[in-house]
RNA sequence: GUGGGUGUAGCUCAGUUGGCAGAGCACUAGGUUGUGGCCCUGGUUGCCGCGGGUUCGAGCCCCGUCACUCACCCCA
């Protein structure tokens, strides 16, 4: 038998009801906020990730499916989607009618980690980025947008963390002092810390081993050191959130694992999930367009973790669940052909409606009804065709109209619909 | 990449010191000649993950391997 590829899964119809209502209930909330979808390409040239993501993270270091095509040109299957977002915007010239532009986009993307709950090879995003507004309102209005998100969805167990990471202007200052820091606490970190502290010293903060937490418990804080600009940014953001009653903490060691991130970031978090506590996380990035050869414009965006999101989603699957309206339960070859017919017409009427073609006894036709959950069974037996006539069966109060086969489709629509 | 746990029927899982491969659910036929759910009776379902080894004999013990899973790492 030939299974499935390690880390990836299917999405079985049991489940896709789930999936369609979340990304429905997304879609309707961020057009309402005046988003539109694109929709990017699921390849593209390995550079436009390591460029965008930085050659330093573990994702461009040892997660990305890349390989050459048959011209020997490197190809990567999309870890993360906005990087390919971004590269549309400069290559569509989008900026130039228009700077300022929302777009989501919900799809599948790729990294060959080891898996585990919460976590696929193949995994699903929904992203929401603008571009071309700087202003922090936007900071504030979009994490409102996810958190409306996950309020629509009934998510509870959540909870926003929001950090600042600053600018180029106030960054180095920063990271100057955290690794010196660093460097006097060296004996107490662990190795892969030790090795982030020459490379990314904010990525320390994020370590989970006891020993390095201990040695960055008194570490200083990024918003310290935040310049006037985005120390103001980060006010006017958390006090809009504040006025528009949404919780948050400020999270000191909350640092986004890519490199272009700037300013606000922010995650929800969940303790649902295992080890895996974060559902959606995003920030600014008000260099990365400019740094993929466009022009200099400020963005900011964030990503869902659709999986995730859709295994802390509870609903009644009553309600999600498509039940057939009408099920027809044909005997004999005459009453098959006819239900055949019927059912056609029905089907295209947008009544939802279920044949069995096996010809088996009326008892076995009614119990695969019942177990399809049919509002209905429509019986279409010998003596009914020698009246001319159907009967209908209501399932719950198990009442039966006779209907005469002449306007049959027309009938039942009435009847059905009133 | 590193560690732990688990692989037996479609599903959930038993399986004794190594001795005929099991249960419940599901499916199916009948009880009721053309009427579902509850009940009763019968029936179908297996490369015991795969490969090797030990043994008269392996689902069980040993070695290897693959898969799943949880965790580390990192992230959504």
């Amino acid at each position: 038998m030939i299974q499935l590829i390690r880390g990836f899964k299917d999405i079985l119809p049991e489940e896709s009801a789930l999936w369609q209502h979340i990304e429905n209930t997304a879609r309707a909330l961020f057009e309402d906020f005046g988003f539109r979808e694109i929709r990017p390409p699921v390849l593209e040239k390995t550079e436009l990730f390591k460029r965008s993501i930085g050659e330093d993270t573990d994702i461009v270091e040892k997660e990305m499916y890349t390989f050459p095509d048959r011209k020997g040109d490197l190809l990567t299957l999309r870890p993360e989607a906005t990087a390919s977002v971004v590269r549309s915007y400069i290559q569509h010239k989008m900026y130039a009618a228009d700077p300022i532009r929302k777009m989501y986009t919900i799809g599948p993307m790729f990294r060959r980690e080891r898996p585990q709950k919460g976590r696929y090879r193949q995994f699903y995003q929904i992203n929401a980025e603008v571009f071309g507004e700087a202003s922090p309102y936007i900071d504030a209005q979009l994490i409102f947008m996810l958190v409306s998100l996950f309020e629509k969805l009934s998510v509870t167990d959540s909870n926003v963390h929001i950090n600042s990471l600053g600018c180029p202007e106030c960054r180095p200052d920063f990271r100057k002092a955290l690794s010196e820091l660093l460097e006097s606490r060296k004996k107490q970190l662990c190795e892969d810390c030790i090795r982030r502290s020459e490379r990314n010293p904010l990525r320390v903060l994020d370590c989970k081993v006891p020993s390095c937490r201990e040695a960055v418990s008194d570490a200083p804080s990024i918003i310290d050191y935040l310049c006037p600009a985005c120390a103001a940014h980060f006010d006017t953001v958390q006090e809009m959130l504040v006025k528009q009653n949404v919780r948050f903490e400020v999270d000191k060691r909350l640092v986004r694992g890519l490199d272009y991130y700037t300013r606000t970031t922010f995650e929800i978090q969940t303790g649902a999930l295992g080890a895996q506590s974060a559902v959606a996380g995003g920030g600014r990035y008000d260099g990365l367009v400019e740094a993929l050869g466009g022009p200099s414009q400020p963005a900011i965006g964030f990503a869902i973790g659709l999986d995730r999101l859709v295994e802390i989603v509870t609903l009644n699957q009553e309600s999600l669940a498509k039940h057939p309206m009408v099920f027809i339960a044909a005997l004999g070859d005459e009453g098959i052909r006819n239900a055949w017919l019927w059912s056609n017409d029905l089907c295209m009427a947008g009544i939802r409606t279920e044949v069995d073609f096996s010809g088996r006894s009326l008892k076995s036709l009614m119990k695969r009804a019942d177990k399809v959950n049919a509002s209905y069974v429509m019986i279409v037996g010998e003596s009914e065709l020698k009246e001319g006539s159907v009967v209908l069966r209501d399932m719950k109060t198990k009442e039966q109209h006779t209907f005469s086969m002449d306007n049959l489709v027309e009938n039942l629509k009435t009847f059905l619909y009133q």
